[in-house]
DNA sequence: CTAAAACCTGACGCCAACGTCAGAGGCAAG
DNA sequence: CTTGCCTCTGACGTTGGCGTCAGGTTTTAG
């Protein structure tokens, strides 16, 4: 049940792929352009997706946001697609966990000289 | 003891803030054409700097990291330079605070999902 | 004095994830 | 049939924080 999913199953258009997820069928396209979601295409060449698609796009989202490229996201997608993973790919999950977590720190830092700075502004008025 | 500081202060240049805050000096002179870092000129025309311009620009630099624009900064100088704040600014600050908060937690969400996919690539070798 | 190192002012280059426009075809409803 | 919305390909534009190169002046070390 992974890309080989049960025959006849409603197949939803792009537009409806964006508005589910909460993006632009132009960020959709570019998805596929990068290689990260690839549709099937009706006789006239129209996309068509699987539903589980709208997941997809919100799961590059999230990536994206944790500031991981869409080459990276190709990279690591076998590990979510199949249970598939060699040495090299665990390493890479492993170098973008520690990356984000050190953002994490960072943003959390930032956070904290603001809220200095609002404590101050708001004590001083 | 803001901008008028006491007289015969050690001045440096460029490249002693660069290397003192770790940025390049063609950062720092993107700072000054941003209008985030005002230096004084010696009569040939060098840029001179108070020491404290070092701390200054790592604090850029955290501001940066945390999604701040160089604009938004400039904005805010006033609330750290002087103690001078008014709503518009206090109202800023909030919302760059929760922003950062924001982003911290789509962060976390993220680092969560990598986790649990390592968690599984690491059970299933 | 001289050569290296540091500094100066433009000004173009870069990258990633799209936005946006142009021009052309496809699809359900009345 | 045609109106109106959706989709297609292709290609250029945008944004921010610098990198980098060119060509020239200045400061410093020996």
């Amino acid at each position: 049940m992974t890309v080989t999913e049960a025959v006849g199953e409603r197949l939803i258009r792009i537009g409806e792929v964006a508005r589910g997820a909460g993006v632009s069928v132009r960020a959709v396209r570019y998805y596929e352009e990068q290689g990260l979601l690839i549709a099937e295409r009706s006789p006239s060449g129209q996309r068509l997706y699987r539903q589980d698609a709208v997941t997809l796009v919100r799961f590059f989202q999230q990536m994206f946001a944790a500031g991981l490229t869409s080459r990276r996201i190709t990279e690591l997608l076998p590990c979510w697609d199949f249970g598939h993973t060699d040495a090299e790919q665990r390493a890479m999950l492993r170098a973008e966990r520690d990356r984000i977590q050190a953002k994490v720190d960072d943003l959390q830092a930032a956070l904290d000289r603001l809220d200095e700075v609002i404590a101050i502004t708001d004590t001083h008025p």
